[in-house]
DNA sequence: CCAAGTTTGTCACATGAATGTCACATAAGA
DNA sequence: TCTTATGTGACATTCATGTGACAAACTTGG
């Protein structure tokens, strides 16, 4: 999960909105909370969330007139839309999915069965990327099969560093502090220790054997990936400007 | 689809047909068309389509009866169908989608729908060539005859099983996550945990025998299908001094 | 329509890999 | 030499995956 998709909870009964949200928090979204259709509006005006949970009954306007009217605002109509309801009638559902919702799920459901819709209806909505095959100096690294090869040797990476290698790749020659690092390749939010990259570097350079020459220290500074690595021992003393 | 795909039409009414017929020509189809239930059948003996658009109201067999005939077919089940009925009714509509349409279309519809509709069907569901035999490394699979063979002995695969084996052929070398196999494997209007693909990757590799270890793990990322499993993975034992 | 067999999705548990942190070793710079 | 930055081995813990069991759904053959 690379940034933590927000989703706007629709749903005047507390205690379950309470629920839904403390799981949805638990597991890598960002919920917010609307009791009516009037405040639901108003969040929708301040922030367009990634996905919305709409309940089928609510004071004042129903979550059924709501998703219509939502599905006629040309800003807000390709946001996905799961509608929760009490009753599993099947006319209801109909409705619902005429309305424009991209699911249904009928109340109760497990907090299994709503994650498992939301990261659905979301993974459908955006397509992952596929990458591409980056190769400097005989190092290769290919983000849609997985694979990281040398001199047509393959290589064997943990997913740290195959990410690691693969930022480092995608952005050769460039110096990354540590910091930089931590929010690239591990994510924005995280809380890790600086040093812990030096380990995930040593690590990256064993895997990558030979090649692991060309993942060089910039003291002080941070790590750069090169194709051409300082192998003589023929020392630079000039400054470069 | 690099060729033109073909799409039956089965529709008792000669001028909605043609309509349709004409409107899927000009736009790189290849309709062929079925007034009834059993001409259908005949078409579907003869070649099987790329997808079907079947009309509710039929003489004889109706609509409905033939869509649930067909998904019991294993030829038949795995090609897309979209249902056409005359009348909005929501009953109708659920009925048709539980038969295993996978869309669903209310008479009348603008012609601009309907290509949508079918297109949009057709990049979901048939990223794979159908009626083709892909052969991997002794492993063979065939989706027209829905066979497997590896060394040329038969194996035998349940449905799921071979479904996903067959997306994993015909994506050979591609990680593929949980989720994306969900989507490919199991359909878009389903929702099971992402560790069920887990279990049917075991049952894969222990219906494939000694085929198995084609099936690889890529660890934090998902499944591939490879031509050259690990057999001789040269550890290269870094004792550098 | 029933009964037997098959397939399917989920869970609980086992296992081994991956991760983050520390302590200490080593290298670089002043 | 002293100081600081980085390399590295070890280790506890977390986490991803493998796997057997099981109930429900479905299929098949009468």
């Amino acid at each position: 999960m690379k940034t933590m998709p927000a989703i706007l909870v629709v749903e005047d009964e507390p205690s379950i909105a309470e629920l839904i949200a403390v799981n949805l928090r638990h597991n890598g979204f960002r919920p917010t909370w609307a009791m009516d259709g009037v405040s639901a509006q108003r969040e929708l005006e301040a922030a367009l969330p990634d996905l919305i949970l709409l309940d089928w009954m609510l004071p004042g306007e129903s979550g059924l007139q709501l998703a219509r009217r939502w599905r006629a605002d040309p800003r807000i109509k390709d946001i996905p839309l799961i509608m929760l309801t009490a009753r599993g009638d099947e006319e209801d559902r109909v409705a619902g999915l005429d309305a424009g919702a991209d699911d249904y799920m009928a109340k109760p459901f497990s907090t299994k069965e709503m994650l498992a819709r939301v990261r659905a209806v979301l993974r459908r909505r955006s397509p992952e990327p596929v990458g591409e095959a980056i190769v400097i100096a005989g190092l290769s690294i290919d983000s849609s099969t997985h694979r990281t090869t040398f001199a047509g040797q393959a290589l064997k990476l943990g997913p740290t560093e195959f990410k690691l290698l693969h930022h480092l790749m995608a952005n050769a020659e460039r110096v990354h502090s540590r910091g930089q690092l931590l929010d690239k390749v591990w994510g924005d939010h995280v809380y890790i220790e600086e040093r812990t990259v030096d380990v995930h570097i040593k690590r990256l350079r064993e895997a990558l054997g030979a090649a692991g020459r060309m993942v060089e220290t910039v003291r002080g500074a941070g790590y750069r990936l090169t194709a051409k690595p300082i192998a003589a021992t023929v020392l630079v003393e000039s400054s470069e400007g």
